[in-house]
DNA sequence: GCAAAAGTGTTGCTAATACACCCATGC
DNA sequence: GCATGGGTGTATTAGCAACACTTTTGC
């Protein structure tokens, strides 16, 4: 055997995130968690579902790399991005060893819209997967369980809302990935109190209810959530 | 330029931890947070010290890589074996490109005793590092502040220790991980609370004062830490 | 006995919860 | 008006920190 073609290749991949209402259905229901998957059209695996990336290039960092993946297959542009984890198991791509460094992401529902589905890429919901590609259906499921766990302990809840949104808004995203519901007057409470966010002078109006105040995220904090690790350093 | 020599090279490295008392003060002191390093024999960073580690092998998973090149170098075998990140920006070596999955570690003290240092291995004080190579003062960083977050929440201070160990020896494990003192009191309530412990029948003796009563670590439980990941898939 | 650490009890503060209530808007 | 969600107030509860106190050992 070839000593080259020994040395492990390395790729990148990403989980993308977005909450989304399911199009199928007339009557209006809450978003739920879904992501873009990317349909292989050669063995290993070929006809299955599995996440945007590709193989890591000499002079390009690893977020780098994660970001230029996702934007070529998706079009899609992440709000956040994290690393997740580095996937090595030795088959666990028949054939060839391959460690998948593997990032993280949200887009804001307005920017999943704008993603480019065709036959190849699709979005499928989240707690309703097929049977993916490689190892894919566990990261989905680990990239859940981290989604999950630092939106509550984090402030990262905004990367799936534009630039302004209202408090029922953010609270339908904690909702959603908490799966269970806040109460409006504790869940307010806890926000202001966060200093999380900044009211603005706006306001959201619609529906037959009084108006709603538009916050936008105060940037000022963040750095505490990584440690030592700014959001670059891949 | 050859193609196949820009492919990124993968390497395994970690970051050990361990309570060790500095041997060369005659009066007693609290333990503080120790990690063997390596001194390299070769450039880049000739006579630097950097973490163990060595190239990731074919057919090895990513972990049993970790474990393999510390314990060739350090002869150490871990209580505690986690991922940390992939480092892999692409001036982190010069003048090659390699991607770095680091781990992290702990050994407990009696263990970290049989470390076998020398000319080239050798214990230097987490918080009192000097330069080190490549971006592995970095990478220390990240690891001693995921030490100390994850002790603050999740169940691991006890692979600090041996087998069994009383409440006293649990919450200097603590103390010293996360810088300040703890009430005796309200610790043990905590850990009696957590379902963690198991106590035994034994007892330790030593000082002019009661018996302090001996505790087991409860095996039961750990599988909620890393959610969907078991420990062993790297 | 006495020092020192093991182990127990009590109190008060803070934060999270549950839920009652008023406010402002669209229809 | 009246339904609906926006927004405020408040009582109850759970958890945690502080600290006084009792117990049991070595010397």
């Amino acid at each position: 055997m070839d000593v080259e073609d020994d040395r492990p290749e390395i790729a990148v991949s990403t989980v993308i995130f977005a909450l989304r209402t399911n199009e199928r259905t007339s009557t209006p229901q809450p978003p739920t968690i879904w992501l873009p998957l990317v349909c292989r059209v050669r063995d290993p695996y070929d006809g299955s579902w599995a996440l945007p990336g590709g193989p890591l290039r000499a002079r390009e960092g690893l977020a780098d790399a994660a970001r230029r993946t996702l934007h070529e297959t998706t079009g899609l542009t992440p709000k956040y991005l994290e690393q997740l984890y580095a996937f090595g198991d030795v088959d666990r791509s028949p054939g060839r060893r391959v460690v998948s460094i593997v990032y993280w992401a949200m887009v804001e529902s307005e920017e999943a819209q704008r993603a480019k589905v065709g036959q190849n890429v699709r979005w499928l919901s989240a707690d309703r997967l097929p049977r993916l590609a490689f190892d894919h259906n566990l990261i989905v499921s680990y990239a859940l369980w981290r989604l999950r766990n630092k939106v509550e302990h984090s402030r990262i809840a905004h990367a799936f809302l534009g630039e302004t949104f209202t408090l029922r808004e953010l609270r339908e995203v904690h909702e959603v990935v908490r799966q269970k519901g806040l109460d409006p007057a504790n869940f307010r409470r806890q926000m202001e109190a966060s200093d999380a966010l900044v009211p603005t002078d706006g306001t959201r109006t619609g529906g037959r209810h009084r108006p709603a105040r538009l916050y936008r995220y105060n940037h000022a904090i963040e750095l505490v959530d990584s440690g030592p690790l700014s959001t670059s350093s891949g």
